[in-house]
DNA sequence: ATATTACTGAAGCGCAGGCTTTAGTATTCA
DNA sequence: TGAATACTAAAGCCTGCGCTTCAGTAATAT
């Protein structure tokens, strides 16, 4: 297989926890590792097909795999779930930052105004 | 306008989050709500493409707009963003109660023994 | 009233991406 | 050693999606 050996970017976690197929592999993956065979024993789809959603997946760095032998063993990677996360908890900061700063303001000047 | 009233599914908002221009609109509106024009002068791209994509977010509930007069204004919507936290959270600790698992067993059973 | 502004709808174009099939290559089993 | 297993690489298909353009509507400005 081999991956590229760059850095998962926020564009390729996001990209991949785009498909629904792919979020699936995630939430299998979670509960517990599986070869590529047992992965792609549910799914309706051809084995080379999830298979090309697990390179996605481990380039994105969601997913991790090792081959011994000729089975792959594909793993949770926690490092794309910790960058979606903190993109997401970034976000909200800002958000609720601002949302507290015109709390402030009404409570400063509204004060039971009405 | 008039976006549809089903609710948002996970599947909506990770789809939603996965183009990097609908990103970036986030994170504009996670700093200040705008109008649709405001919101669409840094963007490389027609004002009608940009409305399309504010459509995909508001569908997700990531984004919300109310139109007044003739200019709609544009801003966060937290119930989308909560979801992918959500989803995230989920398998996070489906994936850690597991980890934790192994380490309770090489703790009690491996300790100190190599 | 007319012109300008701010969007909105719809049609169409081109390409990325999800899937299949086929044909491999290792690895393990008998 | 030959047969079966477990993937993997590559090519091709086809649908969906991001974008454009153009035409239209409604609100505001002059």
């Amino acid at each position: 297989m081999q991956v590229r050996a760059t850095d998962p970017t926020i564009d390729d976690v996001f990209h991949a926890l785009g498909d629904p197929t792919r979020r699936a592999i995630v939430e299998r993956l979670s509960q517990r590792s599986e070869s590529m065979s047992d992965l792609a024993a549910p799914f309706d789809m051809s084995l080379a097909a999830v298979g090309q959603h697990v390179q996605v997946l481990e380039r994105s760095g969601l997913v991790r795999t090792e081959k011994i032998g000729r089975t792959r063993t594909c793993e949770i990677n926690p490092l794309g779930m910790a960058l979606a996360r903190q993109w997401l908890e970034a976000r909200r900061q800002l958000w609720e930052t601002r949302f507290d700063r015109l709390a402030d303001f009404l409570g400063e000047n509204g004060d039971g105004a009405d």
